[in-house]
DNA sequence: CCTCATACGTGATATAATTCACCAATTGAA
DNA sequence: TTCAATTGGTGAATTATATCACGTATGAGG
């Protein structure tokens, strides 16, 4: 099933990042919509449970082939199947974590993961008093063996969870060692070398992008 | 000190939001350098921090007002002042959190909420048996008590820590209750109307964005 | 006082993202 | 079979965002 999508535009500088940014909650939706037993979905009822334009989402579509039928709209099943393949979600992503403090620790008991296919396989800490010691299945390692075993396990992947003042740190010594995305949970702003991503889970700075609405007065009227 | 800085352009529609979600991390890149002694800032180390143009950092400014000096800079200390007024960070938020499991927990006993002024002043769960429960200070609250809360303690904010199902419910009962900004650690689509700001905390939806990136196919060479 | 170097503020320009609008399929009903 | 109603795909138009580039202010050094 699914299979590279034909080749399409994707012209010079590939996909606009927006539109990478879209896709997996599209894959959300149709999940739901999976389970709810939907078997066809048009673009304009897609657009109305995600608030975006109908042709937004054609638009978003089309830089990686043609999934639906005209007069009908897509089938759920297969325009999910495409979606995951074409973002990678549907292979096993195996994960580091750095920094098992009180963070780190919600981080590896937390349930979402897993079920998405992100695999958190080893957890360090530079915390004499951390290392060796058993926390959820993973034993805690040193930050010293983080370049052997992010090779030896095929990780790509890093979490970041570590306070602020290391984070830049870890971020170094996690592109070093190989890895190309970064999940970051410091509430800082970090640095990393093309062809690494990072993306920052912050939720006070989410709050402080809300607070300007809130006040009503000349800037937002 | 401050008051409202002089007024601006902030035109038709007022500051695009885009600009309002960058000043909290130039508000956060200032109390670094605040706290490290810095008494002036240039636009371009500004940008070098941030990775991001001195232009853009100039512009942004320039939608609230002129804080800079020629052949100088910005004085770190002014600019922060002024910047925390425009975004409403020099005050006080009153938040409510409902759901009160696991991740709710973890909200409660996050540390890093109120020193930037946010605080949780109450709890609300479904489930009979957590209320009742104080954690963390809080007498965790059943959720019929929510629209009197709201009201009687002046809270603006709420944040959603129910499993994705109860989402949307939990959000409209905020709604209802008069809260203008909401939190969403629910990994689904929402809804809220005009007026009411929404952002997602969502750690694997920002995984599932750099996936795609880590193929090196077609699509993104 | 004069000159040089710096760096802000901003209109003009360039780039990017979104939406429009239409064609071509597709379906179902008359 | 024909017609009306949908709906995807997509080039064109529009709108939004980011960058450029230059005038002007500032301070340092002689």
């Amino acid at each position: 099933m699914a299979g590279r999508p034909v080749s399409r535009q994707a012209g010079a500088g590939g996909v606009p990042e927006v539109v990478i940014m879209r896709l997996p909650q599209y894959i959300r939706v149709l999940n739901v919509l999976m389970a709810e037993g939907t078997g066809i979905v048009s673009s304009q009822q897609l657009g109305e449970i995600l608030q975006v334009t109908p042709a937004q989402i054609r638009k978003d579509l089309s830089y990686f082939g043609r999934f639906g039928k005209q007069g009908r709209g897509y089938r759920v099943q297969h325009l999910l199947d495409e979606l995951k393949d074409i973002m990678g979600l549907d292979r096993r992503w195996n994960v580091a974590l750095v920094g098992v403090g009180r963070l780190g620790r919600a981080v590896l008991s937390y349930p979402g993961f897993a079920p998405e296919g992100f695999h958190v396989v080893a957890a360090f800490d530079a915390n004499r008093r951390v290392v060796g010691k058993t926390v959820g299945n993973l034993k805690v390692q040193p930050v010293e063996e983080l370049d052997e075993t992010v090779v030896s396990r095929g990780i790509g992947i890093g979490i970041v969870a570590v306070p602020s003042a290391h984070a830049q740190g870890v971020i170094d010594r996690l592109v070093q060692a190989g890895v190309k995305a970064i999940l970051n949970y410091a509430p800082v702003a970090t640095q990393a070398p093309e062809g690494v991503k990072v993306r920052n889970v912050d939720p006070v700075l989410a709050l402080q992008t809300m607070t300007f609405y809130m006040l009503g007065d000349e800037f937002n009227a």
